[in-house]
DNA sequence: AACGCGCAAGGAAAATAGTCCTCTTCCGGT
DNA sequence: ACCGGAAGAGGACTATTTTCCTTGCGCGTT
């Protein structure tokens, strides 16, 4: 089962909640009842499954400037095969916006509402973020304004495009060298090789996709 | 209005000849009666529009094979504004099979059955691609197996990454130089710049993305 | 030509989703 | 503490969709 139930409910949960309503609040904005999705509209007392018609839902993707094609994305399922060919929207931030905030958890995963969603398809790491560069540091590989897709999960191996950031909050993009117990080799695009402390490194993600 | 009640239909009637069903065919095998989707079901006499409920939809899915996101891919209406913002299904195809075919048309877009859909974010140009690297000869920059997608109509400048076709059908992937009336200038990565006759090339493409 | 079969149309009945309504809870403002 | 408004649940009714049924058409076979 492509369209899963609990997956499209779920999915306009999420939809409501991304745009900042509740539930009867974008049934109301769409035009619909606000009970339209209670919850007792999404089963019978029987256990039979209740679903939205489309036409509910042709209106509240209106409403909320969702396409089909995005809104079907959001209804992927997690962590399951059932993803595979699924499109995600990818948390996406400025490399400069990204130095001065701290838009990453201790395990360097992007947190926080500053990111912008951009489409993209799909990625094993549900984690993956983009950032776009600034400057001329990455040429000859990266030019200002490339949006690199890094994905914190991947591992990383020699010759590797990563996005590296010192617990300063500095964001390099460079080409991967080794990483030992202390020490992590990385050379930076254009420019000779450098080791550094790891105590100084937050994280070295894989660069997965990037503009060109 | 992102979900029409002609586009959505025109899509089932789609999904049906390309699986070689007729509407009614697909229906029973849904488990749907084989009137479900007749013309009368989907509008009134008095002009009302009827739409399919999502649980029927899900079940042709589900017996076609075809994903939600595949289905509203495919259901988006071609050429018109209501398409921005939208994923795409962009075909992609190897970068030998590409070569051992001839997937393009005579204007450089591309045609036929062989290529594979990619869920991608959106992208100007209705006529973007990606084909799938093979081999070493775009080393540093491309690496066996990256994906990288290319616009047909994209503008090409200097120091653009670009997908050069010859007429005898080599798909080299390289750096823009110029292109002057009857030359075009390139430099595959990893070598010395190349001055090619126009009339041995089909066209050169804009790299707008590419797996890293 | 006659027949069988699948396809499609459409009307009437049955099933399902939406609306209207009431009730309760929660939360912010005064 | 009180009040007003919104949220959410669920029951009864209405509206819409699906199913069941019949009819007619087109096509291939006998």
């Amino acid at each position: 089962m492509y369209l899963r139930h609990a997956d499209l409910w779920r999915a306009i949960d999420d939809l409501a909640r991304d745009h900042g309503y509740t539930i009867s609040a974008l049934a109301r904005r769409a035009g619909l009842d606000p009970s339209a999705f209670n919850k007792s509209k999404r089963g019978s007392p029987d256990g039979r499954l209740r679903w939205p018609s489309l036409e509910s839902l042709a209106k509240i993707l209106d409403v909320t400037g969702v396409t089909p094609l995005e809104f079907f994305g959001f209804s992927a399922p997690t962590g399951t095969d059932s993803a595979r060919g699924q499109l995600r929207l990818l948390p996406t931030m400025g490399q400069r916006e990204a130095s001065e905030r701290e838009p990453f958890d201790a395990d360097g995963f992007p947190v926080g509402k500053h990111w912008d969603p951009l489409p993209f398809p799909e990625l094993a790491d549900r984690q993956a973020y983009g950032v776009t560069i600034a400057g001329d540091a990455a040429e000859p590989v990266y030019r200002d304004g490339d949006i690199v897709i890094a994905s914190p999960r991947a591992a990383l191996k020699r010759g590797d495009r990563a996005l590296v950031r010192t617990i300063s909050g500095r964001m390099i993009a460079c080409a991967f060298i080794r990483r030992t117990a202390g020490k992590l080799e990385i050379r930076p695009f254009g420019a000779a090789p450098e080791t550094h402390d790891t105590r100084g490194i937050a994280f070295a993600h894989r660069i997965v996709w990037a503009s060109q």
